[in-house]
DNA sequence: ACGAGAACCTGTTTGC
DNA sequence: TGCAAACAGGTTCTCG
């Protein structure tokens, strides 16, 4: 799915789109994404005005007036496209799920498999929606450290990859960046996160938070299904140093390793078996 | 309690 | 070319 750099972008790419703006009318075509949509959800967004759109973890977070707030999760292939309502199409197209309107404009909850999801909650009861209240921190936050880190991976016999998907360690990581981030700190997805140095950790977190800020400054990666709200491709894809990349010579300096893939826990891990130990 | 693996669903790519 | 298997950015449940 789209991971947190994908879903900032997504994010920004709607703000002047909704925020201060009232939905003129909103449509859901099936009573169920990942979860069941909540009782009277189209009802409930229709007539809002959308106050502010904010992101937590890989959700959207849409603050309505009346109090409620609109939770979104794109999953693994989900899409909130923008149409200026000049240019939007009479006919809904295949696996869009979701449309509401604005004055000026359509946006659309595009999503083949179905992973993603929406709901409503009170905007003053978030933090305890149960989507929600297990959620680490965001990485690109204070509150995201080596010294919190290095609590958290404490006494893990885990892998250091499976760790870093835990979305309760740290929010907004996925597989993409998961790879990315541990090629840049040099350690192997395979190393227990118990067993890992203080200074490895040091370097990890901000590893973390780099490849975040780079993917967004890039507009996330586009690869088969996601795109920026507007329809534009982000390009961090291109800067992709071992994901997707098997068998191609590590990009590091002076290293003469080859990018390896292996299978862990059911999903594809990249590595530099040479400099990331 | 913890971790690995399966399951959810559809589309695309890969391999025989 | 055609078909089947493998794979895909996530999350959650079950089982050992």
């Amino acid at each position: 799915m789209p991971e947190l750099p994908e879903v900032e972008t997504v994010r920004r790419g709607l703000v002047p789109a909704l925020e201060g703006r009232r939905l003129t009318s909103a449509r859901a075509y099936r009573p169920d994404l990942r979860l069941p949509l909540p009782e009277r959800f189209a009802e409930r967004l229709e007539g809002r005005e959308v106050q502010r759109l904010r992101r937590r973890s890989k959700y959207i977070l849409a603050d309505l007036d009346g109090d409620e707030t609109w939770i979104i999760h794109l999953g693994m292939s989900g899409r909130l496209l923008l149409t200026p309502s000049a240019d939007a199409p009479a006919e809904r197209g295949p696996h869009d799920h979701v449309v509401v309107e604005t004055e000026a404009a359509r946006v659309v909850y595009n999503d083949a498999r179905r992973f993603g999801l929406m709901d409503l909650c009170r905007t003053d009861a978030l933090e305890t929606h149960r989507l929600l209240a297990r959620i680490g921190p965001e990485p690109l936050s204070n509150g995201f450290s080596a010294a919190y880190l290095a609590d958290r991976l404490r006494g893990r016999a885990t892998p250091i990859k499976a760790a870093l998907l835990d979305q309760t360690i740290v929010a907004g990581l996925g597989n993409i960046y998961v790879a990315e981030a541990l090629w840049r700190a040099r350690l192997r997805p395979t190393r227990l996160a118990g067993a890992l140095s203080r200074g490895s950790i040091e370097r990890l977190a901000p590893a973390i938070r780099q490849v975040l800020e780079d993917a967004i400054e890039a507009g996330g990666s586009s690869l088969k299904d996601y795109r920026q709200a507007d329809g534009e491709l982000g390009y961090f894809q291109h800067s992709f140093r071992v994901y997707d990349r098997e068998g191609a010579p590590c990009p590091r300096e002076g290293c003469r390793g080859r990018v390896r893939r292996i299978v862990q826990s059911g999903r594809s891990s990249f590595y530099c078996a040479a400099c990331q130990r």
